[in-house]
DNA sequence: ATGTTTGTTAATGAGTTGTTAAACCTCGAT
DNA sequence: ATCGAGGTTTAACAACTCATTAACAAACAT
């Protein structure tokens, strides 16, 4: 039913929890610690990651924060011993989702596994992951962006930025938006970085008439879309 | 920041929440019972409810069942006093999506809270407020002015001057007003650029023959429309 | 090790904007 | 009517911002 990412060093309780989870249709990919757990994140794409919070090598909140620059959406569930709140709190404010307390039962961490799954289903199935837009289409997941045949290979950055504005497309988008939202900080280099890849982007997209990405001054970006 | 539906029979407690949603900038519709709760849902629309268990009329299980049913979508959070398994599953099973347990802290309702709204945020941020004068329309966060099919692009400037007599229309705004709000300061030479710019706006507003700026000797401008 | 890819930094030239200047016009008091 | 303060308009300018190319260093793969 769902790609799912656990990371859980005990390994009794690791093995059950996948048992269990792949019984009810779940392919989960079980890691038995934290730096392997954002390995298989880099490597494969996941729909949701149940994290354990004390792990050997990257513990569980370290963990979902890199996992959270990543993927700003992807639900993150907490497994933990401990009930003391500032666990809870400090799972929070790393980007986590949710939080079960050990012990729990199998059928509890079901139920809130899937509360994020239904959540997100009609998400994945309206967008597709490509996004259409003038005579052209943008593969977000593979990273490519095609128009009349011609097909280019985006990388991260650009991807993320070429996303960016269509997601706002024919809107205005300020500098410091795309800043905080891509590099997480608005410094003058990254500035000059941005107008860097504007300048790529716009190479990619000149296969395109129907699109111009227009600067205005001091303000920032838009995507138009004729 | 978010209409929340909150339904919580102790007197106590319910005004506590309210209160400190109500300060994080949420806007918080408290009912002190169960079958008011589901009245108050069907009158109003809401983006997230949180529901105490144990209530009189009508308890929260029921409560979410009923609001369920109308709303396949909205995140419903649920108070108990009791720690027990079965209601916390019996919660997930009527469509409940998250569970605090009392006592809980603000601070863990609120990062709970936080985390639907965030989910379901992107859908609403579309919206750019336009605003139409006269036979025009302003669209500030594009900054765009738009009059019988013609458009221009304004810069910043413009656009916080445009806007600030757009918001006073038909009304005089003084000299020493503009300066503070626009400039911050007010000295002769911005008093000059001022002059400059209501120059520039009155030859993009030339196409609407319902709008003037007007000058009042002395005092300020005017954006009067007809 | 070697070469490739990728994001950042640097450098340069071009473009845009807000400000200033200057000439001319309007208002209202005397 | 005349005068001076304030307003309008056009133009020019300097500061800032942007576009583009290239060089670089780190990460990655071969």
């Amino acid at each position: 039913m769902a790609k799912i990412l656990l990371a859980e060093d005990d390994e009794n309780l690791g093995f059950m929890i996948e048992d269990n989870l792949q019984e009810t249709g779940h392919a989960v990919t079980w890691c038995l610690d934290g730096s392997e757990a954002l390995i298989q994140f880099e490597k494969d794409q996941f729909e949701l990651c149940v994290l354990d919070v004390m792990m050997p090598k990257m513990d569980g909140f370290e963990l979902a924060s890199r996992i959270r620059s990543i993927d700003e959406f992807i639900p993150i569930i907490f497994l933990t011993a401990k009930s003391q709140e500032e666990d809870r709190l400090g799972g929070f404010e790393v980007g986590g989702d949710d939080y079960v307390t050990k012990p729990f039962s199998m059928k509890e961490l079901e139920y809130r596994i899937n509360v994020f799954i239904r959540r997100n289903q009609p998400k994945a199935s309206k967008s597709s992951q490509a996004i259409q837009f003038g005579q052209s289409v943008f593969d977000e997941r593979n990273l490519v962006y095609c128009c009349n045949e011609i097909s280019h290979s985006l990388t991260q950055m650009e991807g993320n930025l070429l996303k960016l504005l269509v997601q706002n497309r024919n809107e205005l988008v300020k500098r410091e938006e795309i800043l905080e939202e891509i590099w997480g900080e608005n410094d003058y280099f990254k500035g000059r970085s941005l107008d860097v890849f504007i300048t790529r982007l716009r190479k990619y997209l000149k296969e395109d008439p129907a699109l111009e990405i227009r600067n205005h001054h001091g303000v920032g970006f838009s995507l138009m879309v004729s």
